[in-house]
DNA sequence: CTTGACCTTCCAGTAGCTGGAAGGACTATC
DNA sequence: GATAGTCCTTCCAGCTACTGGAAGGTCAAG
């Protein structure tokens, strides 16, 4: 069998930084592995195989949390996790259109900005600085929850 | 002139909760405006101005910092702005269209997972969850520095 | 005078890490 | 065996841009 990777050596090998791997852990979405007998932590291939997992669904932006449920559940060998991946994914994929499409308006937003930016030179307004002005930019950002 | 807002009132009229603007001024890219014998902040025009200034920049996704080097040298009327500004919005551009271009790609892999989630039921590897693999995916993430 | 909405401050928590200190463990060399 | 250098351990703190909540002061209406 392959032998035990120190944590340096897991980092290494999935391009992880220890110090990200250790989080995870104590986070609860990596389980712990075993010790050597001078308590560095010792991977084995599944190790290096749940860690993946978790790389590949953050680079699908999935939050760590739902990372968490999701391998909670794929280690208890629950079976109703085809549905639930989907749901996930369309759910993914629904955020990052619409972030795509606040992307380019703010792609030409900036580029609009930028036109102004070289083509009129200083001119001032008594009543702030409008510089930053562009057609339906009214500085409305993205909330989380209520107006608080 | 212009009656004085309380907090909430500018709140309402910037669309920003107050909790954020008392933020913003907690860390000083909105100065402290006057007070009423109460203690209520009192704000006038100006400083409905200033934060609309910060919500645009802030919309166009450019950090606070830069915000605040932004308004302290606007506030000392400096006037090496507009090479700045520019500089700042290229930039910005450039940030804005990289981030594009990854959310496209995402979009695309998370296709591809979807499809495969619908059309390839219940195929189980021995050797972890495969689920999430995509082409060109091997679950790296934009990193900020170097590997710790 | 009480109710309710607003305001104040301060402390803590969110996500996903990253940095650093203080100390133990392993390897190689002298 | 001493020493150096690199790895590992834990814990604590910080980052960004806010958000939530407690404990209390203020104000207008009924």
């Amino acid at each position: 069998m392959t032998p035990a990777l120190t944590i340096g050596q897991l980092a290494k090998a999935t391009g992880v930084a220890s110090k990200t791997i250790r989080y995870y852990e104590q986070i609860g979405v990596l389980p712990a592995p075993s010790r050597s007998p001078a308590r560095y932590r010792q991977y084995d291939q599944s190790g290096v195989q749940r860690l993946r997992f978790i790389r590949r669904a953050r680079s699908l932006r999935v939050p760590l949390r739902e990372i968490k449920s999701l391998v909670m559940a794929l280690e208890e060998g629950r079976p109703g996790m085809r549905p639930r991946l989907r749901a996930l994914v369309r759910q993914q994929l629904v955020a990052v259109q619409h972030q795509s499409g606040e992307l380019q308006l703010l792609q030409q937003q900036l580029e609009q900005v930028l036109r102004r930016l070289l083509t009129s030179p200083r001119r001032r307004h008594k009543d702030g600085c409008r510089c930053l002005d562009v057609e339906g930019v009214d500085g409305s950002l993205p909330r989380r929850k209520a107006t608080g």
